[in-house]
DNA sequence: ATTGATGTAACAGATATTGTTACAATAGGA
DNA sequence: TCCTATTGTAACAATATCTGTTACATCAAT
């Protein structure tokens, strides 16, 4: 599976939102100190944070002394919360082409690999789902 | 996540073997015919079935007359086991250049995420596991 | 008005995926 | 021994995705 490292990138970026927001008066930080942080450019976390922002973790200021803010309790954001936020397509695909109808199996079994496949996301979404942002930052700086 | 369809088009092809196989003297099955049945290309069925070889899931013949079998009973072949044999690469990337070491984030994260990503898979295979290849066809042909 | 940030479009390079052609290797059977 | 049907695999094209990058409009506090 060519997989992508946006789920990484988003938990970086929160769990060093967590760490430094309480420290700091106002709290926001630029999409350019959190690309420091990651070791990428400030677009590429300016796009992975506007998905985080579209599901409500976090918010954005804009003008003068903008930057990005958490919006929940880090102990209150949990990964199956962020890989909702970045993860839009389903885990796995199936056929490139329609099966032949024709056969048996070609016919049925498109909608039995659909329900199997989300059985096995939610069961992955329920594991990511006991971890969160706290979590993870005091494992980090442990 | 850019996806692939390696594993629908497995399990595809361990069910059709699986349905057709006993009904057939020698029950060996070409990857034209499963092609045709998945529709696609034949190569594209001996890439797949290539690495369910090497998981020693089925077993291919040479020569006149060759083609593929089944090694065990559809109900001994899980989902986990196609999923494995399928999916070389690990569900979630992490950064895609190491992150700042200057930073307690940076510098603590990956291995964190290692553990945390590492769990999350053997929850999704764990669930993968409870299906059989002759459960996806029993429901298939229902 | 100035300033410093977000929001977003556009593009390049790298890589993955699927489909395709081509052909060597294999082994059964005439 | 030769013929034949199939696997095994390399090579390539078309498409798509991902990451990084430049560029610039938009926004709001000072």
């Amino acid at each position: 599976m060519s997989s992508n490292s946006r789920f990484t990138v988003a938990i970086h970026a929160l769990a060093w939102m967590a760490l430094v927001q309480p420290k700091r008066d106002g709290g926001v930080m630029t999409s350019d100190e959190i690309a420091g942080s990651v070791n990428t450019n400030p677009v590429v976390i300016r796009r992975i944070l506007g998905q985080l922002r579209e599901a409500g973790l976090v918010e954005a200021r804009r003008g003068q002394g903008a930057g990005w803010l958490l919006t929940r309790e880090p102990a209150a954001i949990n990964l199956a919360a962020v890989y909702g936020a970045v993860e839009g397509d389903p885990l796995f695909d199936l056929h490139p082409a329609p099966p032949n109808q024709a056969c048996p199996v070609g016919r049925g079994i498109q909608p039995v690999l659909r329900r199997r496949y989300s059985r096995a996301e939610a069961a992955l979404r329920a594991d990511l789902a006991g971890t969160s942002i706290a979590d993870v930052l005091k494992e980090t700086v442990a």
